[in-house]
DNA sequence: CGGATCTCAGCGAAACTGACATAT
DNA sequence: CATATGTCAGTTCCGCTGAGATCC
């Protein structure tokens, strides 16, 4: 369901109503929730931008990733890393850009275990078109000022550090825009 | 992966980063991105603690909202419009709440076509069991202040009115704690 | 050798489409 | 009749486990 619902009132906001007659209020519950349906709106409007390119908004990350780097290649392995998926997604994930023939799998010359996604000229291609509809269309955030945006960003960076992403240590100030 | 990264910096960040040199700034992107990956981790969390009672986070909502209903019945389209969730999903989350005998269906007496789904004693018991170690893990979110939860709430309730979850008019102030 | 990298097979869960039966 | 409710079959996609090949 990424389709409005109309509904009259707000499903979450009830739902609140009732935990807190039945087993006390919890801001965390009415957090999550919103959290995840927020997640649920933004991946449905993401994914319908990016089906006329044939591409998932995980498959797109890919290709940006590959798109970022000097060389237009990387191990699979950093790709998870960077994309913190699991490994074998990450090999569903190539599998499917490689059929589509947005990368290419190359040995990787510096470590023989190793396999080298390349993204090739259509890959290179493709994602300059999805970007530009993905930014027309303000990755489905347009109801929030820059300033708001950067604010949901760093408000997620504390959950990230809590969860061992990474160290708080390397959490930076906001980048001005 | 629900995993730690326990990268040396944040991922997203960096992302960021790459595309401000490609394509310029765009908080959106790193909003969007951050969102993302606070619903992966959080959902890793909240399935990895109701796995014990053979529950995910989708199944325990319908429980929840089956609990909430007065008589412990409502009909499988209800349940959707209040999940907000696929009325195909609905069918398919009800029938292995049956199987596994937390809930069962009857036929709506005050309607030939619908059927509901009603909460069992079994059902009644899993709920509140689970609910109580959802409760002690704060849902995950244990490291805001309640003061933060509540925003983290509120901050989204623009853009599920921007989807059109619900109208504008009825967004409530915050429920104090 | 232990550990890292990647692949493969297979499972479980969820979202969706399209078609359909049935009842309002 | 059109509409609403729910089911069913089938697809896609994703996340994970466990096993194994290969190489550092």
């Amino acid at each position: 369901m990424g389709n409005p619902l109309n509904l009259p009132f707000d499903p979450i906001e009830r739902a609140h109503e009732n935990w807190r007659a039945h087993w006390g209020a919890s801001p965390a519950m009415a957090a999550v929730t919103s959290v995840m349906r927020a997640q649920q709106l933004l991946i449905g409007q993401l994914d319908a931008t990016l089906k006329p390119f044939e591409l998932t908004f995980a498959r797109y990350e890919a290709l940006v990733l590959l798109t970022f780097s000097s060389t237009g290649a990387l191990p699979l392995g950093k790709i998870g890393e960077r994309l913190m998926v699991h490994p074998t997604s990450v090999t569903n994930t190539i599998d499917r850009l490689e059929r589509q023939e947005f990368v290419r799998r190359r040995p990787n010359p510096s470590d023989g275990r190793g396999t080298l996604a390349e993204i090739t000229d259509t890959g290179r291609d493709v994602v300059e078109r999805a970007t530009r509809e993905l930014l027309a269309m303000d990755f489905g955030l347009d109801c929030y000022s820059e300033e708001e945006l950067w604010h949901v960003h760093e408000l997620f960076v504390k959950l990230r550090v809590s969860f061992g992403d990474f160290p708080e240590s390397a959490a930076r100030e906001r980048p001005r825009a």
